[in-house]
DNA sequence: AATTAGCAAACAAGACTAAAGAGTGCTAAA
DNA sequence: TTTAGCACTCTTTAGTCTTGTTTGCTAATT
């Protein structure tokens, strides 16, 4: 295992490339962080972290950089989480007091107080739909060929769609279905909407399949709707030297732009609230000059949706973590 | 006036560079345009169009480049409009099949047809509200202390929002509130709703203000949010050549970002469907480099929102033109 | 055994030069 | 008015040299 200087060494080397965004030298560490000793020595530890792998060398006579094993094992062992200024604090809370009415509306809050506070791009979804349980559906007539179905969950989301007909239906027939499905599908996970079901209400309601049609695919489509993923702060990354590389450049819009990339990366991930995907760790090869960082955004054990944070490897995780762990706590309550 | 070989050196040259991205030399266009003259000939009418500013010139003995007096005198006199194959028909046929609910869906679809036929970035907004006359206004309690409240508008345009209340609320409440709101509203533009407006709203309820206070708030608010923007295809700009320059590539991801910037181009633009807004023409700094097309999306004289097309000025303004003529026809039935 | 001083070697980055190639503008002739 | 011919301009690319940074190694020191 690595010594204490050794770790030290590591440690000061990434903080210097997270700051400088330029390989670093033995000397230059030497000079701002105090380590006791010459700069051989950190060279000979440098040599040392760059055989097991958690440094690399962009040329023979240059400075080191981190390599993603390295940045992994900063984050795992060496990072301080409390890296937030009262300012900071002071920001956030204030952005977070907005009140709301849906809840994505609050993710969408949290995720551009993130971007703000960090300076990284964000990208948002709301909570997964399939594991909700339909708390109730409304149907509400507009008009004589016209329709509003709500569907409330029990995370909170509200889901709307219109349904058009292509006959006149009347209020009746609407209090029917609206008391039908509700009989059907209160209480159930979204999930379970299934084949079966379908064929049930299709029986169920003889009178008109030009209604009942329409009003079972719409209600389907919208529940399983992928949620919608926003972006918070995309220009912000093209401030950041790395993104100097026109490849770069290119392939971080290119990956915002890949809706379905996002959302897994967002959707993927472990128990954990927060993890951290360090460039070619993701195993996607669009990513790997990128670094994620998902937050799970909670209040109790309701799932409210996921914020992730996208920018370069050299990342400021731990700028990052610490203000995500802030939110969680302060979305929970805690003072 | 231009005599009708200048008219053709100029087309030539646009259309040489609008396909090339390079400076064009007198040889290059007799080789492969059919003027019946010699390069020294093109060479006097292109020192000619250029006196006239509708060439530039990045060197002294480098080829020409249009100037935006050049591209707007293109679009304006020399530009086919026809420019659309029968693949292309065929493709925006089938997409625009595509059934839809509520009119943004359509206005998102034809920005998203738009884009993948001319490999241009669009952005698109739904039709204004301000002008819009309030159809209908529904209020659904969903909980004590929760409801939605719909508005229908002329053009068929729904809001919803969801209101919450600091107390328990009946249905009667609603009932009266919603009977209140369509007796005061129905038939108004949305603009029309002023303070003297709300101010009766509150004399007539005067039950509780916990009650009616979120509700005018809210149904103001989201009739006065403004529209969304919706992007398709931000990463295809960055196949184009002047996307390798990294001021033009951050620029126009800035650009995107700007949403009141883009919402302000949509809404702007005179009488006509479709409008042309060329490099510094848009008089905004930040479009210096950039041509918009605006085309007001319309279904007989339903407003249905704004599309815009963003590329650099070297946009292959015939295509893009043509789709949106074509589209147009479409939308309105014609075969 | 660990640390350090000292120094040669590697290499990037910038400045400068030279040569090649493309394209124009002008002059004089058709 | 058009054209041929040619000098001139300017970009682009490659090549060379210089400078400065940083390493890695060796040998001495603690």
């Amino acid at each position: 295992m690595l010594d204490d200087r050794k770790k030290q060494v590591l440690q000061a080397i990434i903080e210097e490339y997270i700051n400088t965004a330029e390989p670093v030298s033995s000397n230059s560490i030497l000079q701002k962080y105090d380590l006791d000793c010459s700069s051989a020595t950190i060279r000979n530890d440098m040599a040392e972290l760059e055989k097991i792998g958690f440094l690399d060398k962009p040329h023979t006579s240059s400075g080191r950089v981190p390599s993603a094993k390295g940045y992994r094992f900063y984050v795992d062992e060496l990072l301080k989480d409390d890296n937030i200024s009262l300012e900071e604090i002071k920001y956030i809370s204030d952005k977070l007091e907005t009140k709301v009415n849906e809840i994505e509306d609050l993710t969408k809050i949290t995720a551009n107080t993130i971007s703000e506070v960090t300076h990284y791009t964000t990208v948002s979804i709301g909570p997964k739909t399939e594991t909700q349980i339909i708390k109730e559906i409304k149907f509400v007539l507009l008009g004589s060929r016209m329709m509003l179905a709500v569907i409330l969950t029990d995370t909170g989301l509200v889901k709307e769609t219109i349904i058009k007909f292509d006959e006149d239906v009347t209020q009746k027939q609407i209090e029917t279905m609206n008391y039908m499905f509700n009989n059907k599908l209160k209480g159930q996970p979204i999930e379970k909407i299934d084949r079966p079901l379908e064929e049930y209400l299709y029986d169920e309601m003889t009178y008109s399949v030009n209604v009942i049609k329409p009003v079972i695919e719409q209600i389907k489509k919208v529940l399983e709707e992928d949620n919608k993923i926003y972006l918070e702060g995309a220009n912000r990354a093209f401030e950041l030297p790395e993104f100097n590389s026109l490849e770069v450049a290119k392939n971080f819009v290119n990956v915002l732009d890949t809706k379905e990339l996002m959302a897994d990366m967002l959707n993927s991930g472990f128990a954990q609230d927060i993890n951290v995907y360090i460039g070619e760790e993701s195993e996607k090869e669009e990513l790997k000059d990128f670094s994620i960082v998902t937050f799970k955004h909670k209040v109790g054990n309701k799932d409210l949706g996921t914020i992730g944070i996208i920018g370069p490897k050299r990342m400021d995780y731990s700028k990052v973590i610490s203000v995500m762990k802030y939110i969680s706590k302060k979305l929970n309550g805690e003072k």
